[in-house]
DNA sequence: CGGCACGTTGAAGTGACTCAATTCGCGTGG
DNA sequence: CCACGCGAATTGAGTCACTTCAACGTGCCG
């Protein structure tokens, strides 16, 4: 497979890429092949290093080969909103293609490898293969669909289910990527940026990790997180999986 | 121009829909040739209906063409958390074009007149015109901008924050489709309403507008908002109108 | 006139926040 | 090998913002 922890190649970026585009669309072995037509360039990322920030004008898109990364809102007094968090095989900047300017930062929560894809040559690609292009577009689209389970994670939900609810996407994810092992899978974050996420403070972040852990649902631990009883952990997050689009019944 | 409140015409409906992927997408008059051969079909909401619900599997898109549509999740007691507003010219449901499932509901928070396009005659357009699919597919991403923001919004501002947050980008809104009149916009949202949008009780939505009111920043009466001191509600909401993208100022 | 939806307001409760102190795990250097 | 230092986890105490519950006003429409 293309998930090493040592140097990836360009042919591993480019195997993850359509693996991943193939995830949620069917391609045809033209698609793939103008998928093969790009370069990516390879590049590592130190933990906590960003690779654009708000305000910037990007000529490349980054995909993640393996770590974490993660958009963020910087506040005014300096402080993080992380907006999603992202995995093997996510495009965190493709909207960049079309929108010019980023509305925010994109980071590594962890050590990562990353491919960037030159605007250009996905431009020219976007062009000549429509239903490549109809790939892409769709996974922006789910990106989008994530964002509006954030916004009624932050808006409706109590703090134990918020962080379940995290947990749960962050699992349901890992296993399609194929990360996990067992029950369990990468997870990077501190108490204090679990907070930054879910938009609670560190404290309280803690004690419902601390609950969650106490009633056998879930465990953060040494940089992993540790499902204990998937059924009970969801049901607490009112967590629906639909909106992950993870299964391929569709249309199109 | 295109928008009347009597009954609107299909050319109307494309015009506006032409005019709205203007606004942030430069088409040749081969896309625009492109976008008006798509048949429209015209229909008419009542406040509180709803075009497609949570689990639909819809076959065409709608545009707004006046009035106010609204995307929401459902929660399991049956309370909403709205995701986004939406105006003339808005697609609130395009993501279902490649999505299929519909995550969310959207419906009618003011009498709205609609216009549907077909998701098969949108698809063969997308295959024959990669630059006019790329005018709807930035279309999304902006959505995709605004519920980045929303997260925010809900995830790390106080109570006003929330509301004059709100109300600078609806007013913004309105004015980039022009349906402002001097300082004020539509506002059909009741204040219960305005709490499912940004996640707040009603009547602590009740203190926030009365405060904002006091200090003379803007007020909702009437089904419509009005900006008293654009300067201070703006700097009050932390409001910065990037994420918008209104102007044309890209490259692609 | 009566009902209804919405706005307005108060009082009491609580969940989450801030501030602050202590502990733990771990890498580093003496 | 141990002392130290640092970032993170853990915990408590006190406060505050927002919630829930409840009541009342007000304007509009049948």
């Amino acid at each position: 497979m293309a998930r090493q922890t040592d140097r990836p190649t360009a042919k591993q970026a480019l195997d993850l890429l359509i693996e991943t585009m193939a995830r949620h669309s069917s391609l045809s072995n033209a698609d793939e092949r103008a998928f093969r037509r790009l370069h990516p360039r390879l590049g590592k990322l130190e933990r906590g290093a960003d690779i654009v920030r708000q305000g910037d004008r990007p000529r490349v898109a980054v995909m993640v080969m393996s770590g974490m990364l993660a958009r963020y809102h910087t506040g005014p007094n300096g402080e993080r909103q992380y907006l999603s968090l992202h995995i093997a095989g996510d495009l965190p900047d493709l909207q960049s293609l079309f929108l010019g300017i980023m509305d925010h930062s994109v980071g590594a929560l962890s050590e990562a490898q990353i491919a960037s894809f030159p605007h250009a040559e996905i431009l020219s690609l976007v062009k000549r293969m429509p239903s490549a292009a109809v790939a892409l577009w769709r996974h922006t689209l789910i990106d989008s669909a994530i964002f509006r389970q954030a916004i009624t994670t932050v808006g409706r939900r109590g703090a134990a289910a918020r962080v379940a609810h995290l947990f749960c996407e962050q699992f349901t994810r890992a296993r399609a990527v194929g990360t996990v092992s067992g029950w369990s899978c990468p997870f990077p974050l501190s108490q204090s940026q679990i907070g930054q996420v879910v938009g609670l403070s560190l404290p309280t972040v803690h004690r419902a990790t601390r609950s969650l852990r106490k009633e056998n649902c879930a465990d953060v631990r040494g940089g992993r997180l540790w499902i204990l009883n998937w059924q009970r952990l969801s049901h607490k997050a009112g967590f629906d999986p639909i909106y992950l689009y993870a299964d391929l019944s569709e249309d199109a």
